[in-house]
DNA sequence: ATAATGACGTCGG
DNA sequence: TCCGACGCCATTA
């Protein structure tokens, strides 16, 4: 249960955004959805939850550098591993100021 | 048609 | 810095 039904063509648009992330970097659900100039974090959330699966997920946080929810550990454990730049004691947070992207490099 | 929900974001305390 | 309230908007009940 990886994919549940059909996902709409914005589902694709930002899965593939995603999935253009560079190693070590990150975008909040708020920027996606303003790269792609159509829907609203909410939206891009929404996706995420549904069809997010198969794509970087942990790369995808919210705009104040915080992990997905429910998947904090493999956040933590993912960002170490790219050398994403973070904040705090534990690497908790994203340091957003060094890991956005714009989507303009890569 | 109305109300509640959710992998969000911003503001005020 | 942490937490709650409100706004946003498609989906679901």
């Amino acid at each position: 249960m990886t994919a549940q039904g059909d996902p709409p063509p914005f589902a694709e648009r930002v899965l593939d955004v995603v999935e253009r992330i560079p190693r070590g970097k990150v975008m909040s659900y708020g920027d996606i959805a303003e790269y792609l100039g159509e829907g609203g974090p909410r939206q891009v959330g929404r996706v995420m939850s549904q069809w997010g699966g198969g794509v970087p997920w942990w790369r995808v946080v919210h705009a104040d550098g915080t992990p997905v929810p429910g998947h904090e550990r493999t956040c933590y454990d993912r960002w170490r591993a790219e050398r994403t730049p973070v904040r705090g004691e534990d690497g908790e947070r994203v340091d957003m100021r060094k890991a956005r992207w714009d989507g303009d490099t890569g």
